[in-house]
RNA sequence: GCCGGGGUGGCGAAAUUGGCAGACGCGCCAGACUUAGGAUCUGGUGGCCGCGAGGCUGUAGGGGUUCGAGUCCCCUCCCCGGCACCA
């Protein structure tokens, strides 16, 4: 590092010698390391740690610089702020990076780590970098396995068949959240499809009801509430049970046990098990053909599309008896029904929900309407143009009929559980967590088989299941690991005998599901996380990231700190108090930056000739934050102005005298302005406003800067406004903000200093501008005092010649006076 | 289709929640300075009319409530996000 020219610095806003400067003295006095004993109290900032790509690009400064304004905030404001970094280091791109380019994963992840941590070096966040978490080290993975052991000791982690989903590119299984719009790998964009294969599972299912009800708790945006509520999907309603002629119960649930009497036919999903059993010999043909056909269908396929198309579907052949009536309905098979919902069968009630109606219609079975709307219209089954799913009154329902719904289902399936005939049930339509992955760069599952005892979990003083760095690991569908024979074969911990160790890895979603606890203690030893550090920490007070992990990991992590509760680690529900999503950073042209179009920007490349401050800077006032927006190329020439003229009103003030009083009308409003200021910017920062706290920072140079020649400049009211702009932008520039704390003979560091607070007794003025409107509409404005009575403020406006004018000779029918605001007149004609 | 969130100058956006629409920045125009640069400074900048003081108009479109509406209510159009046969 050259040394830093101080004469140059005396001359002009120099960003990168002051950034050189200030960057290399704060690493020298470790400005940034976390002390855990400090007794003031804690807060915990966390921005969700990057994919170690191998770039730095602005979206990961956008990320990460705005709420490291927040976090410097909090600090100053007295708060001992833990605001970490780490790298999510385990994952496909690493082993495909590793194939084109013929290295191996983990090299390329390290030096990618390297690379990246010079590239954050130069944003000056205030990372401690002691704490650094890189979850594909055998230090942090064998606490997956740990965990891992864990549940599987409380059946929370399981083996299974089923049918999954599985990338033919990514040459993979995946779970249901890492499937998007119907079929789509979330990872690669190829299309993916159903197999039979047995897989490993976390059992999320068992918090369902938790991770919906922990929503409440939370601050966070209401859009990801809703997104997790839509997808851990409660329905509540009855299971019921209808007897086939062959003497079996078919179990069906229904949110609508107000319409059984309504029923006129079941249907059964084309792969439930009992579709073989009860199918007629008439019928077999026609059956086989349709089930066959719906299996070569891709689900994507068979849930797609109009809702209101003719729903396809064959008669078994076979009856069922409806438990309340005794009606003998028919039983169909049809593909709009899913094995994986529910019983994988339902009761048809066409009069009453949407798609039975048109099912009803397309193979002309009857439709009996059992509730009445409470209005004039009277439903017939013969004439019904659409199913009605509203409120009313209950008919043809026996001894229920007259009572009204919904409010009384309850009642109702009190009656169906006290005749046997059915019970209260409640689904979900979240699956269990498929955690498997026949990949290689990820966290060996621990366990292995052995022929004489099974499955046998790797005992904890065995950990960590080291993942060997010498695998093949060109993917084939089928784990890499299997082809290493010194990793696959060992012998069972239990008898000693030979065994196979399990080949599959842990979906990374596993290491990204507790990390923020890693980072409270990231070289212990003797467990996951220190509770003692952890418990001083946890939860995580401000966790921003992007709207993309709204389901995937924001579920799974707060699924995990669950376990980790009930496991006994710590004792809280919620690991993220609350959250804030950051919208997307666009290109000039407002699409997503891309790097083969060229349209990405280079945050070195401003930094080089801006500077980090003003690069900073021009993220938080692109617009809000939470919605993203454009690239504007332009944008850091303003912010670079501003920051320009902030050093030189601050730099002509270091050596002036202060002689002036603070009696006079413009000190007085001086100092008023900086204690507005304080109070917006504060607010700002602390609303996510940023963009606002920056206009409020360069109004106020503005207004500095217009005064720069009056007596002002030698007022202690000038001093404070000088050392009070510093101190705001401490924040959001810190490295100039540093430079001119010094210059201005202030103590280091300006990011230990103490937050300015407002005084409100400053904020009051004597007098303010009364808007004169006549007919609510704005014909003068006229300085009066404060507190002014209507009557005396009427008068003056009166006078005024552009009011007379106005009013001519008619009399005011109403005055609206707003003291301090406005005065409107109101007359007739 | 259903549920959210939006629509404000040439552009990004503000607007203390019903009280001066367009703060602040970019861009643009004019000027100053400068042996020229992607630099800096000063002033102007929603639209229309006017030499001017000033007037009219204006927050997707239409209607309403109110002394007063970007903000509240009703209808219509458009954009973005989520869910989408979940029984």
């Amino acid at each position: 590092m050259e040394p830093v020219d101080s004469r140059r610095l005396q001359d002009a806003y120099d960003a990168s010698a002051i950034e050189a400067k200030w960057r290399r003295q704060w690493e020298i006095d470790n400005l940034y390391r976390v002390d855990d004993d400090d007794p003031r109290p804690k807060w915990y900032s966390l921005t969700m740690y990057p994919y170690p790509s191998g770039i730095l690009h602005v979206g990961h400064w956008w990320a990460y610089t705005v709420p490291d304004a927040y976090a410097r905030l909090q600090r100053m404001r007295g708060y001992n702020v833990l605001f970490p970094m780490g790298f999510d280091a385990f994952g496909l791109p690493a082993e495909n990076a590793a194939i084109r380019n013929n290295t191996h994963p983990a090299a390329w992840t390290v030096d990618n780590i390297d690379a990246m941590r010079e590239q954050y070096r130069s944003m000056g966040p205030m990372i401690d970098w002691t704490r650094q978490v890189v979850t594909c080290t055998p230090e942090y993975y064998r606490w997956n396995q740990w965990l891992f052991l864990r549940m599987l000791e409380r059946g929370l982690a399981y083996r299974a068949p089923g049918s999954v989903w599985w990338c033919p590119n990514d040459q993979t299984v995946l779970a249901n959240e890492q499937v998007i719009d119907g079929n789509i790998c979330e990872r690669c964009g190829h299309e993916v499809y159903k197999r039979d294969l047995e897989q490993w599972y976390f059992r999320i299912t068992d918090y369902a009801d938790e991770l919906l009800d922990g929503l409440e708790t939370v601050d966070w945006p209401e859009r990801v509430k809703t997104m997790q509520r839509n997808w851990i999907g409660k329905s509540r309603g009855a299971r019921l049970s209808f007897r086939l002629d062959s003497g079996e119960g078919l179990e069906v649930f229904t949110t609508r046990p107000d319409t059984v009497w309504g029923a006129t036919f079941m249907v059964v999903a084309p792969e439930h098990p009992l579709v073989a059993t009860i199918t007629t010999d008439e019928k077999r043909a026609e059956v086989d053909a349709y089930v066959d056909q719906a299996r070569r269908q891709s689900e994507i396929e068979r849930m797609s599309g109009d809702s209101d198309k003719p729903k396809s579907g064959v008669w078994t052949g076979a009856y069922a008896t409806n438990p309340v009536n005794d009606a003998r309905i028919p039983v169909w098979i049809a593909d709009y029904v899913l094995m994986g919902y529910g019983t994988g069968a339902i009761m048809a009630v066409p009069a009453h929900d949407e798609r039975d109606f048109l099912f009803a219609r397309s193979h002309g079975l009857p439709i009996v309407p059992v509730i009445q709307p409470d209005g004039v219209e009277h439903l017939d089954g013969e004439t019904m143009t659409e199913a009605y799913v509203g409120p009313g009154r209950m008919i043809n329902s026996g001894r229920f009929d007259g009572t009204p719904v919904p409010e009384s289902i309850e009642t109702i399936v009190e009656w169906l559980a006290s005749q046997n005939r059915g019970e209260r049930e409640i689904n979900f339509r979240l699956r269990d967590w498929l955690i498997s992955r026949q990949r290689y760069w990820g966290t060996p599952i621990p366990v292995v088989y052995c022929d004489a005892c099974g499955m046998v979990p790797v005992p904890d003083d065995q950990l960590p299941v080291v993942l060997p760095l010498d695998a093949e690991f060109t993917p084939t569908g089928q784990s890499p690991l299997v082809s290493h024979e010194a990793f696959l074969h060992t012998t069972c911990p239990a008898c000693g005998g030979p065994a196979r160790r399990e080949t599959d890895t842990m979906d990374t979603f596993v290491d990204s599901s507790w990390y923020w606890f890693r980072y409270t203690s990231p070289q212990f030893e003797e467990g996951m996380f220190d509770t003692e550090a952890a418990r001083r920490w946890v939860p995580v007070d401000l966790y921003t990231g992007g709207i993309e992990h709204a389901i995937l990991h924001l579920l799974y992590a707060r699924f995990f700190t669950r376990v980790i509760r009930d496991i006994g680690l710590i004792d809280h529900d919620e690991p993220f108090k609350k959250l804030r999503n950051q919208g997307m950073i666009l290109s000039v042209e407002g699409t997503k930056m891309s790097k083969s179009r060229g349209t990405q920007v280079s945050p070195d490349a401003i930094v080089e000739h801006w500077g980090a401050d003003t690069l900073r800077l021009h993220l938080m006032y692109l617009g809000p934050w939470e919605l993203g927006g454009p690239w504007n190329d332009n944008g850091p020439v303003g912010m670079n102005r501003f920051i320009r003229r902030a050093f030189q009103v601050v730099t002509e003030t270091v050596d002036r005298p202060v002689t002036g009083d603070d009696t006079t009308a413009e000190a007085r409003a001086l100092r008023r302005l900086t204690h507005l200021t304080i109070q917006k910017v504060t607010e700002d920062i602390e609303g996510f406003a940023f963009n606002t706290m920056v206009a409020a920072l360069i109004e106020f140079t503005n207004a500095l800067m217009a005064q720069r020649e009056t007596a002002v400049i030698h007022t202690p009211a000038w001093r404070e406004a000088v050392e009070t702009l510093v101190l705001l932008m401490a924040p959001s520039t810190p490295f100039v903000a540093e430079e001119l704390w010094q210059r201005l003979g202030r103590p280091y560091s300006v990011h230990h200093r103490q937050w300015p607070t407002f005084d409100p007794a400053l904020l009051t003025v004597e007098e303010v501008e009364l808007v004169v409107q006549v007919n609510g509409k704005v014909r003068e404005r006229l300085t009066v005092p404060v507190g002014l009575d209507e009557a005396a403020a009427l008068a003056q406006v009166r006078a005024l010649p552009k009011v007379q004018e106005q009013l001519g000779d008619r009399e005011p029918v109403k005055v609206i006076y707003v003291p301090g605001r406005l005065i409107n007149i109101v007359v007739k004609g």
